[in-house]
DNA sequence: CGCGATTTTGATCAATGTCAAAGGTGGTGG
DNA sequence: CCACCACCTTTGACATTGATCAAAATCGCG
């Protein structure tokens, strides 16, 4: 798997060309309006994987767009253990809190190379005080923020193992939005690790339950390629949410 | 315990002696300008014990505010699994989601009598373009609903039962705001059920593990009261986040 | 006083974690 | 271009947590 290549990952030229424009909050902001963003932001940054955005506990001076690249929001414990919150993929916004002045109350890792678009922190409340359409579009994004943690916590509180990595799996090819090519399989570039940190399960059982499920012919998952082979299979045994079947 | 009685919840006169003002999506309203809320609403309502405000999948006309009382919010699997995502208090805001016209993501249930304040949910949006004030609240409101959702599912994926428990009754306490009286302890109007569904668990584990942290001289959970006997003791065993000791 | 819901207890079982060691894989530097 | 090294994955034996089942005890309320 290439989570760090010497081929940068992509920046556009600027908010007009930005591919992941309307996926965050920039997404009401049309034509002129684009200047008000532009004129906002610091500029862009590449971090290489491995790095860290921010970490929890830290005081973040900035906010970001993310613009290329997989990052893993996590949070840590005294013990130690680590619990993956989301992975956020391009067009994510990253680092809003309830308190902006507070410290993170998670961090953020990059999983591959990743680009961001940098906001400064202290003029956002500003920034969207005078436009309205951001804070609408904020509070759309935290809405949707919650939806996706509530659906987290049903998968590690009410699945078993095998389920729950189902439900994971095909979560993030949705979020792929579409394979490689032609039944190629989907990118998703994390480690069993990852995957046994955002489940609350060990590394070595998602080994065995990744197994099991390349040996029921539901889906391969290697190298961060990801094949479904029988999406009715996995949609079965991933216990989907009453009422709402696909 | 008692979660139904004669006496009915409390419902406010009007938003000016609304209790739970500051804690909602009115916040930012003060003066002349609670007016706007104050015609907005469609009225107050009360709700027996056990009767649900909204069902997972129901195309929901409404928006609430919880004035009195308990409700759980949760999330049902095909399977017939259920998953409590958070315990709403007074001051809750219920209902908003990403989608407003979606069926709703998520259940809410009545643990206690409850009197909730109602807002059409058709004219919601229209009513945020036009106070931009409510928009931030709300982007703010979401923000800290993830925030939630994130310890829930820290707790849930990364803690042992015993911990988890400590960890979560904790949290309701801090919710309470204060005990019942000096010292007599915290009013938590659940279950050992509720309890169970909201932390993974099973019932019949949840009560043995309330015998290890009575006889741990840890805490009392009785009837619905919560006796924190050693609060150093649990948080130590709790595994408070990582650069987050209280 | 009696009934349904809730809690408790004990016995047994299944799912998942722990430990340890071996095998792969890709990136780096010589 | 090769070889090494760090990290990732796989496998097997075993330990432990938490689930399941069943029945008794308790509580709240009518």
């Amino acid at each position: 798997m290439v989570r760090s290549s010497r081929k940068l990952p992509a920046i556009p030229a600027n908010c007009r060309e930005c591919p992941i424009r309307g996926l965050t909050v920039c997404q009401p902001l049309e034509g002129d309006h684009l200047e008000i963003v532009q004129r906002f932001k610091l500029g862009d940054r590449v971090l290489r994987a491995g790095s860290q955005l921010y970490r929890p506990g830290e005081t973040c001076t900035e906010l970001y767009n993310v613009l290329d690249g997989w990052v893993s929001l996590y949070h840590v414990l005294r013990s130690g253990h680590c619990q993956i919150l989301d992975f956020a993929v391009p067009g994510y916004f990253l680092g809003y809190q309830p308190d902006l002045d507070a410290p993170m109350q998670h961090g953020a890792e990059c999983i591959t190379d990743v680009a961001v678009c940098v906001f400064p922190r202290q003029r956002f409340a500003a920034l969207i005080e005078k436009n309205p359409s951001l804070a609408i579009r904020l509070a759309w994004l935290n809405a949707r923020d919650t939806v996706i943690a509530h659906e987290h916590l049903t998968n590690v509180g009410c699945r078993p193992a095998r389920a729950r990595m189902a439900q994971l799996l095909l979560e993030l090819c949705f979020r792929c939005q579409r394979p490689v090519s032609k039944d190629q399989g989907y990118e998703i570039p994390i480690t069993q690790h990852h995957i046994a940190d955002a489940l609350g399960l060990t590394s070595v059982y998602v080994s065995q339950m990744l197994k099991l499920l390349r040996e029921q012919r539901l889906l391969v998952f290697k190298n961060g390629l990801l094949r479904i082979l029988d999406p009715d299979g996995l949609a079965e045994i991933a216990d989907i949410d009453h009422l709402f079947l696909d």
